[in-house]
RNA sequence: GUGGGUGUAGCUCAGUUGGUAGAGCGCUAGGUUGUGGUCCUGGUCGUCGCGGGUUCAAGUCCCGUCACUCACCCCA
């Protein structure tokens, strides 16, 4: 075999196709329920936009971007999230100039170059949702909830959000240079990547799995107790919020997410069955975006949610989707005359929105079609040879009952589309 | 980028102390005269990831390489 695909680049075969239209028509559903409505941004994007957008010393934009330049020399980066381009189209097209607040939803493929691993691609489909230009923690409340009305929809059992806030740019700075100023004292005591951590991206220490940094974690200072007024105001009236509409959650002080946007609430939904990579959503408050993107200053909140993970932990969970349209009518036949009206016969049938397959080839079998009607899971085989034709007629089996009878051709396509209803 | 595991038919895998390939599933044809799902029989399918080395002889040992996979990093 001279190709195969590119690495961390996934065939979706006809098998996993259910799962796929079932998450998608769900989303649609719920979605609009909330009053979302959907927006799709280009894959392709100018570099700038990510670089700003998601933070210019994350690892996403540092090392795992697809980027380069087209024909006429433009850096262009295939999208390695949604956020930053939805809010480019919202501020190009002027939603920003429509009632508050804006709600929005997106899916499509994004791309990281990453080592692969168990729920984890380098073309991966999110969705994304976003709702823009309102502070209230109802928002988050909204938001959070799309997520999880959309999971226990498809049949996910005790459901729980992590949650944290991580500040804003009037608190953090502070909580910041205390965690540092702990970390400096326990310098001896933590692993090489935290000390990495310390200077670069001092939150992720937080999230340190190695075992000899869990005591020094323990004792970290925690951030929800160094919010200012607003943030904690925010983040308690969230948590009133979830209480009352029955969001499970678990406050995590040790959520912290990588992309520098983030504000106040941080949430993830865990799941199983996605191996180390846990989170099947994961989002929050990016209150600065719009303005760091060059527009006005507009508070929003959003996720993203990996599709692939979501089915990963189906399977795991043994969710089945529904499955998709079934064969109705097999037509098996036998001599020319028959194949011409069967040609015939099935062709009216599709016309009528009626599932029907027949069979190829002319000198088959009447055994082999009848195994090729069975393994197509046909509701029905019909017959046609010689004898059928001549007294004009079509011997209609009924595959699970094992039962056969005769129809007339004058009332075959009545027949069925009655049956059909 | 780092570390572990694995690479044999379309799929899941077996291959014993090195002697030049097997099973199940699938696909296909049959089990008498035009009828499926169970059962039985036959058939189809492999440069044993790739390259080199040791050997009379390598799927089996050694080296390299690539791919896949799991984990770290990071993230959906």
């Amino acid at each position: 075999m001279k190709y195969k695909s590119i690495t961390g680049m996934r065939d979706v075969l006809p098998e996993e196709q259910p799962y796929w239209r079932w998450i998608e028509q769900k989303l649609h559903e719920i979605t609009q329920i909330y009053g979302y409505k959907r927006i799709d941004p280009p894959i392709l994007e100018e570099t700038s936009l990510f670089i700003r957008g998601v933070g210019d010393t994350t690892d996403i934009v540092e090392k795992e971007m697809y980027t380069f330049n087209d024909k006429g020399d433009n850096s262009v980066t295939m999208r390695p999230e949604f956020t930053a381009g939805v809010m480019r189209t919202y501020l190009q097209n002027g939603l920003h100039m429509q009632a508050k607040p804006v709600k929005l939803y997106s899916m499509g493929p994004v791309f990281r170059y990453e080592r692969p691993q168990a729920g984890r691609f380098r073309q991966h489909t999110q969705f994304n949702v976003e709702a823009l230009g309102e502070q209230d923690p109802l928002l988050d409340l909204e938001v959070m909830s799309i997520a999880w009305q959309l999971y226990a929809e498809l049949g996910f059992k005790g459901l729980a959000f992590q949650l944290n806030s991580t500040g804003c740019s009037k608190c953090r700075p502070a909580y910041i240079e205390t965690l540092k100023a702990y970390y400096q004292e326990h310098y001896d005591e933590i692993c090489d990547d935290c000390k990495r951590r310390l200077g670069k991206n001092p939150l992720r220490l937080l999230d340190c799995k190695v075992e000899t940094c869990q005591p020094v974690i323990a004792q970290a200072p925690v951030i929800s107790e160094h919010l200012c007024k607003e943030c904690e105001d925010h983040f308690s009236t969230l948590k009133r919020y979830l209480d009352k509409t029955g969001r499970a959650y678990s406050v995590n002080h040790k959520l912290v997410r990588g992309l520098d946007y983030y504000t106040k609430t941080v949430f993830e939904v865990w799941a199983q069955g996605i191996g180390s990579q846990n989170a099947m959503c994961g989002g929050g408050r990016y209150d600065g975006l719009i303005e760091q993107l060059g527009g006005p200053s507009t508070p929003g909140i959003g996720f993203g949610s990996g599709i692939e993970r979501i089915i990963l932990s189906m399977k795991e969970q043994g969710i089945e989707p529904p499955a998709l349209k079934s064969i109705d009518v097999f037509m098996a036949h036998m001599g020319e005359n028959a194949k011409d009206k069967a040609i015939e016969l099935t062709f009216a049938l599709r016309q009528q929105g009626i599932p029907a397959l027949i069979s190829f080839g002319s000198d088959r079998s009447i055994k082999s079609q009848m195994k090729e009607a069975n393994r197509n899971n046909a509701k029905y085989a019909v017959i046609l040879g010689d004898q059928e034709i001549e007294q004009g007629v079509a011997a209609v089996k009924d595959l699970e009952e094992g039962t056969q009878t005769e129809i007339k051709m004058a009332d075959f396509i009545d027949h069925f589309t009655n049956k059909m209803k």
